[in-house]
DNA sequence: AGACGTTAAATCTCGGCGTGAAGTAAGCAG
DNA sequence: CTGCTTACTTCACGCCGAGATTTAACGTCT
């Protein structure tokens, strides 16, 4: 069922330099020895690898720490400006690229403005000119580069080749995306590996490795904005299904055959509580027209005790729990993270009601070992999140440089 | 994020030992040579471990098969009487105890009547003389089994420790189980291994081993008897979630607010379409009192053109579907396989239905990779699928034999 | 200052692994 | 019986991690 590959004795290797290199990325500076006790490799491994870690200049030495009376350990850390990372965000307004050093701080951004046309060559194009322009603002050569992680709207098919994410489809409805080749286009452009995702999968990305979800292997964190996503990570890793798809969570029923909702179908989630949806049935706007100052509006209305607004609210609060309950029954997570700027702006007035609505409407044990917790991260997630997918296969593959190097070079 | 842990040399050969028992239990009988090529392993290696197999009893040759003028090759395959497995099936009126051996051909079963009383004490002491019956009958000492796989209605907890068997703890709302220490309570009547899940998962590993399930790697399967539950497989593996229970759909909403559910909670998808729901909307009858006859008169009078009972059907064929469209979105897998008794008796009238309603429910995309089939297994299923447990840990392992032999013989 | 104890890290030996090449076994055709 | 083809086995090699041993780097005590 479960065919694992086969393994050379040195994948092994590759599996210890993996680990020790997860290790340090995560638990900050460490001397070999504890670096040996965390990771249960012996001391005699431990020096070996990272001797080769040291030589490859992945990780440094940084400072000391004195031991009981005997020679102090030697603080060993990832090298941050070994290596570059790339995360692009393309949101409905703007396209922002932002390349970060490998302890993922920024380093240099660049926004370009999306405004009516979606054209898929425009954007190819934008993202080319916004990696020339965050490369050369830092001064750092492209083939130190490890790759670009790129956050877009809809559904994304992953490629399988050599070269997967030169094969990356998207699907995006609200861009009238249809299966676009967007990794070929955009190979086309740059000789980088490529990593593709779902917008809301790399805020979730985000969301695990640095936001609420922090510590936790099963969670799901629900992107509450225009419309209403889900990213599902189970056992620290992101839950994909067949075709990457998997998570959509905006299209869940909570009134079969109730309201309308734009994806065809009736009774969805988003057609209740996606703030488009929201405003909507509010002031009756128009979707589309400035959503942000609309909700903004709503609230307000709602804190001043006005009825309508009100029960706007607390019904969207009650269909939110009841619908993260049903998360809670099918995923069963330790945590479930509510991000999403509609999430961020309505959380902190809401979220006491949806946890009591999930609390009546999941089942008892799951809920009894679900947190539901808001967001904690800023506007900037989506490029961080995009960005750790270069950086977990670097860290996955040992800190493997990619090959690119020559390609680059060619080019 | 995802520690994985540390790997001795060791390891590589209990990894070969797996892939190649692997390979040779689901693709039958194989010669060296094939095995070679289908697991990426050298002649060599091939060679060595198949030796080693051989030696340890697990594998054997059988027949040759000539090749085009060379040496003809010699067929290799699982020894299937070489260890055996124990299967059981808790269910709401009986226990079912069945040992199967390598091949999971039955050789012996044994059933005892549970009536009112499921004093889980009862239930383990039946468990136990089960166990002796089937042996006995059987001819097959107790060193000669790997495991006892369980199935048990409600949420398993499994256990952590280096008996995680005997851990399991089981919350069984319908038995009344609350916090039970099952594992404990058996592991004072035998000390073979124990393998602990919920009987509508196991019966989904039986779907996926052995029926609708084969061949794909992300499935849901959904079983639609008294309740409603599903069992999710991702990636080949069971999804489990924090605390394993994961897959609670019965109690997803489909109308918040709506009819009142055994759980607490109202408009459940089992409050509608479970078949002790529809019963009781059918005839009122008290729930509990002869299920699948009533069920079956339900059937017949919508064949018979009743207009109720037409509309009842047609009414639980959008609710399912819509309900199945929601897992299609969160899911994303490659197929859907409708289980459980009253999934089997209804199944070949609703199917259509169901599957048009979820097209009209569900995202197009993820959608049209989705298939959705009905069940092909009897109903001796959730024993079989509660035999693969302890089968899949044999295979992970390589092949391992369990160091209880010594534990067996003491007792 | 120098010897000593203590702890950290490097080095070395050892058994074990899979690969790939070379060698052997087992059939068939002429 | 010879030669050919194919299946399998054996073996040298490079590499791995564990564990023991050695070296390094400090504080402290005399």
């Amino acid at each position: 069922m479960t065919p694992r590959g086969k393994q050379t004795v040195r994948d092994l290797r590759r599996s210890s330099r993996s680990t020790l290199l997860r290790h340090l990325y995560f638990h900050g500076p460490l001397s070999r020895q504890e670096l040996g006790t965390a990771t249960g490799l012996s001391a005699g491994s431990v020096s070996n690898v990272t001797g080769e870690l040291l030589t490859d200049g992945l990780i440094e030495e940084c400072g000391s720490v004195e031991s009981d009376g005997g020679r102090p350990r030697i603080l060993l850390r990832v090298a941050p400006g070994q290596a570059h990372l790339v995360g692009i965000d393309i949101g409905e307004t703007q396209v922002r690229v932002t390349l970060f050093d490998l302890a993922l701080t920024e380093l240099a951004s660049a926004d370009q403005p999306l405004l009516a046309a979606h054209d898929p060559e425009r954007v190819v194009r934008m993202i080319a000119s916004g990696l020339d322009q965050v490369l050369t603002a830092a001064g750092v050569p492209a083939e130190n580069v490890l790759g670009i992680g790129i956050g877009v709207p809809g559904i994304v098919e992953q490629g399988t080749g050599a070269d997967p994410g030169a094969d990356t489809v998207v699907y995006g409805q609200t861009f009238g995306w249809d299966a676009v080749p967007f990794g070929r286009m955009l190979r086309e452009h740059t000789p980088l590996p490529l990593y593709v995702d779902n917008g809301a999968k790399t805020l979730g990305q985000a969301e695990m490795w640095f936001g609420a979800g922090r510590g936790s292997r099963h969670a799901v964190v629900a992107l509450f904005g225009s419309g209403v996503g889900a990213c599902v990570i189970a056992d620290g890793v992101r839950f994909r299904g067949a075709t990457s798809s998997a998570g959509e969570w905006g299209h869940t029923k909570v009134h079969v055959g109730g309201r309308p909702c734009r994806c065809g179908s009736r009774g969805c989630l988003e057609a209740y509580v996606g703030a488009e949806a929201l405003v909507e049935r509010w002031d009756g706007t128009v979707p589309g027209t400035s959503e942000k100052a609309g909700l903004a509006a709503l609230l307000r209305a709602a804190e001043d005790g006005q009825p309508g607004a009100v029960a706007l609210l607390d019904e969207a609060a009650e269909l939110l729990g009841a619908s993260i309950a049903d998360l809670v029954n099918l995923f069963n997570p330790e945590r479930i993270v509510i991000g999403g700027w509609a999430g961020l702006l309505l959380g902190p007035r809401l979220l006491p009601a949806i946890g009591e609505a999930a609390t009546r409407h999941a089942l008892a044990y799951p809920r009894s070992r679900t947190t539901i917790t808001l967001s904690d991260l800023g506007p900037d997630a989506v490029t961080l999140g995009a960005a750790t997918l270069p950086l977990t296969h670097f860290l996955d593959s040992g800190g493997e440089m990619p090959d690119h190097l020559a390609a680059v070079a060619a080019v």
